[in-house]
DNA sequence: GCACCTTTGTTGAACGCTCAAGCGCACGCT
DNA sequence: AGCGTGCGCTTGAGCGTTCAACAAAGGTGC
């Protein structure tokens, strides 16, 4: 490919097999959890992040963070995830300027019901293929590439 | 989280390491190609595919196959290349079943504009991050899942 | 020649994401 | 008090993807 002049031979097959493992892996994520839940991984993630939030509560900042989204895709995810049911917002009176999202019971529930289907696809597509070095490996690589795409800001949730 | 029980320490962590690594990668690779050179990176590889294929130029099937696209994704993709002024399509009379899509010039010109700052990007991103077993290791581990999730074809012939 | 099926590709609606713009609240300054 | 500035969040439009439905072409069997 022309496309790859500047990476070196190693470089341009670890990238593709990098690519299409990602892009494969994330397709039949969301297509499982679309299906067996009626919800995409992004929204799942919302979900979890509140489910592990004390008082199952946090502000629209707090979990744009938590979940890498930008303000604008939070909004509106959070909006349709209120229209299910499964999340709701409010202000916090003493703070005005924050909106606190609330994860419902009925939310709580949609989680519960989904994350076993989840975790077990995850499991069968990624982990079930991979020796415990490898899953070290690639743990380590990630990081290092995570780390250096994270918003500099304490990499640590508050 | 709730979310990831039934995976162990080393496979939550291992997880959200590569989620958020590919995850991240992904989003800035998409928006240095959007903002430099108009278009997104699922659209980047389909130029670089038809750049590759002899004469410019793929059946739709071929072309699918080839950056790992659904025939409906494509065809709208194509649609837009087109008006973009990219890709040209057309029927071969021969085989009327089958549509052809060609590279043309203005598309390779668009392509090579577009690359060095990508592969500047993935190289920035992904691999000035990484050690040169790191890279290999990335490689192996990747090359393990892409193989699962691939549709099994071009292995065996038919 | 005819009915049926498969292959190949397109279409339209619904949905999620991005980008740019905007709104309301809090704070600092004078 | 009045005024600006910045933060937190929302809004609307446009784009790309998905899903289901469809269309057209080439078999295959009779």
């Amino acid at each position: 490919m022309t496309a790859a002049r500047g990476l070196d031979e190693a470089e341009q097959h670890a990238w593709r097999e990098f690519l299409w493992a990602a892009r494969l892996l994330f397709d039949v994520l969301d297509r499982q959890l679309q299906h067996d839940a009626g919800m995409p991984h992004a929204y799942y993630l919302i979900l979890a992040a509140l489910s592990g939030a004390p008082d199952h509560t946090m502000t629209m900042g707090e979990l744009a963070r938590a979940v890498r989204s930008s303000p604008s895709r939070l909004s509106h995810a959070v909006a349709r995830l209120e229209t299910a049911g499964w999340v709701r917002r409010g202000r916090d009176p003493h703070h005005r300027r924050h909106t606190y999202a609330h994860l419902t019971g009925a939310g709580l529930r949609a989680l519960t019901a989904a994350a076993p289907g989840h975790v077990a696809a995850v499991r069968r597509h990624l982990f079930d293929r991979l020796s415990a070095a490898q899953v070290d490996a690639l743990r380590e690589a990630c990081a290092a590439v995570r780390a250096g795409l994270e918003p500099a800001a304490g990499a640590s949730p508050r």
